[in-house]
RNA sequence: UGUCCGAUAGUGUAACUGGCAACACGUCUGACUCUGGAUCAGAAGACUCUAGGUUCGAGCCCUAGUCGGACAACCA
């Protein structure tokens, strides 16, 4: 289950950062230690392509026996926010890994920083501009046209010193002023055209408060970070590869050793069928009301997904699966629903539960008559052991699990039919009583065979199917929600002809039902994970209160139906 | 029409230093089962983007194209 214990086996299929790391170790670099980190900016929950990129770093540190941190990436006073802070280091921690303390944050590093950025003014490599952002923005030119240069480009040295510490002293207005690098205007990499290294921002920081009006930006920032924490391989996404000559570009003024430098490697964001992955997207569905906050179990944040009842197993199980690659892919989010039953099959116990009720009388069964029956926990487990299941006369059906003309292939029960009660008794279908003005089927009568009770000597009478049932008077009531996937189509970001994904909300994504369940079910505890017998797995919810039980459907089991259909041709 | 990156079954990911293109999910068959789930057995599915070249031999190396993506926030 592990993505260290596979990546361990396979020792012969390296991803290609694998490889990278290895060649490195092999010629000795940054004395043979690997060193990552995770780098979030706490402007919004993580998601399951946070997963991918926290599985993969702490991975990559656990692998190669080496380290990985917890950074945040706080530069913008403006976007962040504490409650962001504790709700990624509660994801990271749930997701199983651990920082060792290592929690650092790129803002504990703004007093170095600044000093970094005086010695790049002193050797001359970078100076105050005093343009607006407009300006600075027409000034940049286009990938294909190169830049002017800023009239302040040549400010003397002593000048640009006293600027940017006035900057700092709070002198000057927001956006009057900016720290830029002085590196080529003309460069066919954008980045490189004298980029923004200290912006003025009169904000509030949720760690130095007020200390700073001065904030780094991310290029700034970021590679600066790496080498105070002795980061060896700086892993993040696709789109930061054209940053990366800027990355070293800054690096290279600050370091004069060779012995030791930070290395970025990119690789491809996950993307999932299914879904939207955008933290600006998710941010709208939570303020449009689409969904019930950040971890509404449809959401594919960390949170989201816990609720859903996914386990941090079934995610780092999926995270080893897709693999890490530098091309574009949409994973399908079948192989993610594949991760949690795979997991879930083998620990949750199995209950029984009955979502939409039908009646069954067995009327040969005595009228106040009631039996306690032995029923597995976990057929894929036997320490799970067993529990005791009320029987009587009256008993709850799944409707879907009586049809009165029924298909070719229907193994489930219908007149005259015979079929298992699982656990208990086989039984044959008599009579069906309806109500004479809508059709409607209001209970079905059947007849028991009293020999063939489970563990009984005639009991391995084969019948075609097996049904669950609960005792009406032994069972309570629960109420259930069923979830489905939020969007409708396989890729609700490729907007076809002035859709966009909000288009493809799927208006079945969550439906709110009441039904039974086994009446044993009151010490159920939050995030509790059950398999209900032929309804699929399902997980305790936390706004469960204690006299109405919730549940949250993790994944249904194939479509019953579906077969049903295609057989029946 | 700039720079950088990418291209291998439906979807992903492999293929050590050139040597029979493999694995997983999905799909389809069948078996088994006290859930039609799970499990087990099997099948289909790839001119490795194209065209040249190097080589005894190319998914891999070279050249030229094609297609896709990223980049023009004082966001990260």
């Amino acid at each position: 289950m592990s993505p260290v214990n596979s990546a361990n086996e396979s020792s012969k299929s390296l991803n290609f950062i694998q490889a990278i790391i290895e060649q490195d170790l092999r010629q000795g670099k940054n004395e043979k230690r690997v060193h990552t980190r995770f780098p979030p900016e706490p402007n919004g929950y993580l998601h399951i392509g946070h997963a991918k990129s926290i599985c993969l770093n702490f991975g990559l540190a656990l692998q190669y026996n080496g380290m990985c941190n917890l950074r945040f990436d706080d530069t913008n006073p403006v976007k962040e926010d504490i409650e962001y802070v504790e709700s990624i280091k509660a994801d990271v921690r749930w997701l199983g890994f651990d920082w060792e303390g290592r929690e650092y944050y790129a803002s504990d590093y703004f007093e170095q920083l600044y000093q970094y950025a005086v010695d790049i003014i002193k050797k001359g490599a970078a100076y105050v501009c005093d343009l607006s952002a407009e300006q600075i923005s027409a000034d940049r030119g286009t990938p294909t046209r190169p830049g002017n240069p800023s009239p302040t480009r040549n400010r003397s040295v002593e000048e640009n010193l006293d600027l940017f510490g006035r900057m700092r002293k709070g002198e000057f207005k927001e956006g009057s002023r900016v720290l830029r690098a002085k590196i080529d205007m003309a460069s066919p990499n954008m980045h490189m055209r004298d980029p923004i290294m200290y912006r003025i921002l009169f904000a509030h920081h949720h760690r130095t408060g007020d200390k700073w009006c001065i904030y780094p930006t991310y290029d700034f920032a970021h590679g600066q970070s790496d080498f105070i924490e002795g980061i060896t391989h700086s892993v993040c996404t696709l789109e930061f590869e054209v940053h990366r000559p800027l990355y070293d570009w800054f690096l290279n003024q600050i370091v004069e050793i060779d012995t030791y430098r930070p290395q970025q490697i990119e690789f491809a964001r996950l993307n999932l069928s299914y879904t939207v992955m955008s933290k600006r997207k998710l941010l709208e569905l939570v303020k449009n009301k689409y969904v019930n906050g950040w971890d509404d179990p449809r959401m594919p944040t960390i949170s989201g997904l816990r609720r859903r009842g996914y386990t941090p197993e079934s995610i780092r199980y999926f995270a080893d699966k897709i693999g890490v690659a530098k091309r574009d892919n949409i994973i399908d989010v079948a192989l993610l629903e594949h991760s949690i039953r795979e997991d879930l099959n083998k620990r949750a116990p199995r209950r029984l539960a009955v979502i939409n009720p039908l009646k069954l009388v067995i009327t040969n069964y005595p009228a106040d008559g009631t039996e306690t029956l032995e029923a597995i926990n976990n057929p894929e487990d036997e320490l799970a052991g067993a529990r005791l299941l009320p029987f009587s006369r009256e008993l709850y059906i799944e409707k879907d699990d009586f049809m009165e003309n029924p298909p070719p292939k229907f193994h489930r029960l219908s007149p005259g039919n015979e079929v298992r009660l699982k656990y208990a008794y086989i039984i044959r279908c008599d009579n069906v009583v309806k109500d004479h003005a809508t059709g409607e089927i209001l209970e079905i009568h059947c007849t028991y065979d009293a020999e063939t009770r489970s563990g009984m000597p005639q009991s391995n009478r084969k019948v075609k199917g097996t049904i669950h049932w609960l005792s009406a008077a032994h069972s309570r009531v629960a109420e259930f929600r069923l979830f489905d996937r939020l969007f409708s189509v396989e890729n609700p970001d490729a907007a076809e002809e002035g859709k966009d994904y909000k288009d493809f909300l799927n208006p079945q994504s969550l439906i709110t039902t009441r039904g039974y369940v086994e009446d044993s079910f009151d010490q159920v505890t939050p995030l509790e994970k059950f398999q209900f017998e032929r309804l699929g797995y399902f997980c305790a919810d936390p706004d469960s209160s204690s006299d109405s039980l919730i549940f949250n459907r993790t994944v249904s089991l194939k479509d019953a139906w579906a077969k049903i259909e295609k057989n029946s041709k």
